[in-house]
DNA sequence: TGTTAAACACTAACCGTTAGTGTTACGGTC
DNA sequence: GACCGTAACACTAACGGTTAGTGTTTAACA
């Protein structure tokens, strides 16, 4: 894990990030929809089955870095600080979140995600996906033993936070204003909990 | 509208709902990845450009009546009786739809869904949908009087709780646990309203 | 009765995706 | 240092959903 990986590994990795920066700058120059798989692969040098190899799917070229988001999610829940509220710590890890995607260079992709029905349904499930995880991390903290279903509830508001906040006009403010409404939620949820 | 439609309606209603039914009656005796387009098409005997000018896509063949759970869900709102509170009657419709479709006739449909990720997927971006056109409804109200965001936040719970509850172990008892933090939830959303 | 628009049909293709089949090239082992 | 197993990569050919292009029939309405 920690040891310097083999060339094989570093031609494995060079490789895939070659065809997913190949296919980011094709799909920003040309737009999603007009740029095929075999444009992008011919581009990249690389067979078309090497690429879906590497990628699930066309849309997957544009997610590249999803898994990023499921674990800084399920960290923000199994690594706070002691003792720290579950929901605050959501809070501020889907701000930022909501930062990085209407802020700063990752801004132009989420444009593009924007202008496709493909993708847009694409990260729809990937967030489902996401929620799951969260649900997951959620169920397993100890300090909170809530119903399957309450987390699986607090989990998709917290997706739906940030997905509603991506496109409000005032991001931030319409995180907190969500946040506002799954604090209470959480509360019945807790209040609620099947053995105190 | 009211009239009587004409033979050409007539036939064009019957076309559709025959390709409706072949679709489904193929889909349960086979299984949905196993049935392709072109054999629906042949055994509803139309052409497969006919089959593709009343359905959208071959999920949609599915899904045929799903604009009946959007009208539903915003008439729960618009047509409620006056003075009644909002979300014991989005309580009511939810209840409703999820004894559909987890009982009844509907049952094996839903069954087949839950097998599918592609019609899996498509439900949720129907969701995605009718949660737009539930908060719409929402914001139309002149006795809320809520934020753009709140009535997004508030759909979106709503839809999360059907699809969440479908999937609960006790449905009915899902909708009420979910129900309960979705109150909550509304409550501050009216409270912080931005004028009283 | 004739005009027009819509429903329908057919062919042929496009595009994402996968199966099947080899062909390298690297990593670990003797 | 030669050897073997394996994983990355390549190539062809196809499959299945979807659409464009181009007619042909049918029915509403003047």
């Amino acid at each position: 894990m920690t040891v310097p990986p083999g060339r094989r590994e570093r031609k494995k990795a060079a490789t895939r990030q070659k065809i997913a920066d190949t296919a980011l700058r094709l799909f920003l120059e040309r737009g999603y929809d007009a740029v095929g798989i075999r444009d992008v692969a011919a581009e990249a040098d690389v067979a078309v089955t090497t690429l879906f190899s590497h990628f699930a799917s066309k849309e997957a070229l544009v997610f590249e870095r999803d898994e990023d988001f499921e674990q800084r999610l399920s960290q923000a829940v199994t690594g706070r600080a002691p003792g720290e509220p579950l929901i605050p710590a959501l809070r501020r890890e889907i701000h930022a979140l909501v930062r990085h995607c209407t802020a700063g260079d990752a801004a132009p992709v989420w444009h593009l995600i924007d202008q496709s029905p493909a993708l847009r349904e694409y990260e729809e499930s990937m967030g489902l996906r996401h929620a799951e995880s969260l649900a997951t991390a959620i169920a397993a903290d100890p300090d909170l033993a809530l119903t399957t279903t309450a987390c699986r509830t607090i989990a998709r508001f917290v997706i739906d936070a940030q997905s509603l906040a991506r496109a409000a006009t005032d991001p931030a403010a319409a995180v907190d204003e969500i946040f506002g409404m799954i604090e209470a939620a959480w509360e019945v949820a807790c209040s609620s909990r099947p053995v105190l």
